[in-house]
DNA sequence: AACGTTTTGTAAACCGCTTTCTATTCGGAA
DNA sequence: TTCCGAATAGAAAGCGGTTTACAAAACGTT
């Protein structure tokens, strides 16, 4: 009972494997009879095809990988990732398609396109920071298709949350509440999202004519909580001559690490201080008082990812390389309000 | 540049395939001349080698599954899982195996079992809850080497928390804390985890001579934060003529939706009521006052299965099914407290 | 009844690599 | 030199399917 073949059934059934393979693919040229037989042997034996076989002979392997970098805490480490691989498998797998995850030590000798070469691939979701990108080149400009989630890439699709968009969203609602004053901190700029929020943060404060502060301004250097607290540990260190009104960060995490140090220290937020992040993710509900942030609609962006994907495994060549912003969501909650007149 | 093969090097080298595939492998029999010649004409092609061929070939296709439910949103969905997978993977991936998602839909009309047969697993870690035993049960019971972890089978090695040690942990330190009317937020019942925390309670409250009143016991339905807000507020339903002075969940969501809830609804934690949660994911240090729970160490457990079935696959048939506990440790932070002098 | 079409089924090559079995070559001891 | 065993290389048969090319059978027409 170990491993039934197309053998076994062919055997059973009088014929030949031939015949039994393009029964079970309900291919042309097959006879209702020997259709029948060939799957009642199939039900009676307990018969399960191949898919290493398969794979080998159609040069398809139904299989996509999940290439991911994990060096700055992304990958699975991030619950926002593992959020749009979840919506992005749920997607990928009604057409049939098993998720592979594909990174680090596996990897390291061989690198990523031998790995998925290796593995014969039919399709990859790459979720690689830019200052990785050497590490995904020759993947990415191969001719297994790809899309890429959270960083861009010219030589393929890329669907990422409008990072700009949603980055104004927040300014402009903290500056319409009267907020002048606006420190931030910036994630680490080993990529898109990072860049593009930093960017906007610079290009708001100009438009506005409000001065960009350099004692206002800190970098994480990776996406975990422990960078939040020290990032948040030297903007207080930088800034305690001219206090911001309103603090905001590249993601959430940091946010939480402000308030959490803000609190400790003596500050009321929102009553003294604003704090504001992007992301929500899960935490932002438990942070008090109540994460005021950016919502990432994660579950369209796995979704399109999936479905561009899936164009793209099909042959459909109409797909673009570009870069397809999903709209972000201003949340808020408790942790900003009015600026008090105070000068 | 497409699909460099084996025979191809063999043209290059003028070497048969067989020896090719020999100096590639290092084998025996095979000349220094030879060996040299065919690394060079690989390193020159770029070749890579094929896995599927190799699976084929050799029946061993280096893939592990992680099989996994995501009913009651378990699977991906929890950071519990992800952060054992992580572990996981990490242990695994470095013995050359790389990991394949097998769950749901793809799975649905086939079942875990033949999913993994049709892929040519060489192991697979389980996790999926007692209540969908049937699911797993021809796997399980397979020649397929597995691994379970949260849930046991008796058909395969399992590695949990000592959830019994656990759950005693918290109740004693709450005692020790002058807690008597000690309510509890039970888990879904859909597994050993939910089931022993469960039982451990109405344990030690019998032996304490402690009574257990009903009104002081509520279940979850599912593992998320919402299904806590809906047993928050039904035990506060049930229990308001007679408060606890202390609030055990047997997960962390649980007690954070309590907390919040309590908080809403005036209560002032700990000081009136203590909170205590079990698991310790991020949240539970974003909680205010800070969640005290009880800690699972994800990385070994993780590790440890990830060890269990690298020997199993390697043929050592001295790995038992047995239940491999692994200890937690009390984290005490600020949602409990010394209960007041009150009568 | 003879013929041209379709239908249905088979044989065999192939996918890319492994592995056994055998043939050949080489080296060293006698 | 001769001979034997060890070392090396190659041919070929799988692994479990798919797919093409072709033969056989069934069918309908005239």
């Amino acid at each position: 009972m170990e491993k039934v073949t197309i053998y076994d059934i062919a055997r059973k059934t009088g014929f030949s494997v031939g015949t039994v393979s393009k029964a079970l693919n309900n291919y042309k040229g097959v006879s209702e009879k020997a259709r029948n037989a060939v799957q009642q042997a199939c039900a009676e034996m307990n018969f399960t095809p191949n898919s290493t076989a398969q794979t080998l002979a159609t040069k398809k392997s139904n299989l996509i990988g999940y290439v991911f970098s994990e060096t700055l805490g992304g990958g699975l480490l991030h619950p926002h990732f593992v959020q749009i691989l979840q919506s992005f498998k749920t997607e990928v797998e009604s057409s049939g398609y098993d998720i592979l995850l594909i990174n680090s030590r596996t990897t390291v000798d061989h690198g990523f396109y031998e790995h998925c070469l290796r593995r014969q691939i039919d399709g990859a979701l790459i979720a690689i920071p830019r200052t990785e990108a050497d590490r995904v080149e020759s993947l990415i400009s191969s001719s297994i298709p790809c899309v890429s989630i959270e960083d861009t890439y010219i030589t393929a699709p890329s669907v990422i949350s409008d990072n700009r968009g949603g980055t104004l969203q927040m300014l402009t609602h903290l500056y319409a509440l009267g907020h002048r004053k606006i420190a931030y901190i910036a994630a680490p700029q080993d990529g898109v999202p990072g860049w593009e929020r930093y960017d906007t943060y610079l290009q708001f404060m100009t438009e506005r004519g409000l001065p960009i502060n350099d004692n206002h301004i800190v970098f994480a250097t990776n996406y975990t909580r422990k960078a939040g607290y020290t990032a948040a540990e030297k903007l207080l260190g930088k800034c305690w001559e001219e206090l911001p009104t309103a603090i905001f960060s590249a993601y959430d995490e940091l946010s939480y690490a402000m308030q959490d140090t803000l609190e400790r220290r003596g500050y009321r937020v929102p009553d003294e201080i604003s704090v504001a992040g992007f992301d929500d993710i899960l935490i932002s509900q438990c942070a008090t008082p109540k994460l005021t942030t950016i919502a990432q609609n994660r579950d369209a962006i796995g979704k399109l990812a999936g479905q561009l994907l899936l164009c793209k495994m099909d042959g459909d060549a109409g797909v673009e390389n570009i870069i397809h912003r999903i709209p972000t969501s201003l949340v808020v909650r408790e942790s900003t309000r009015r600026i008090l007149d105070q000068n």
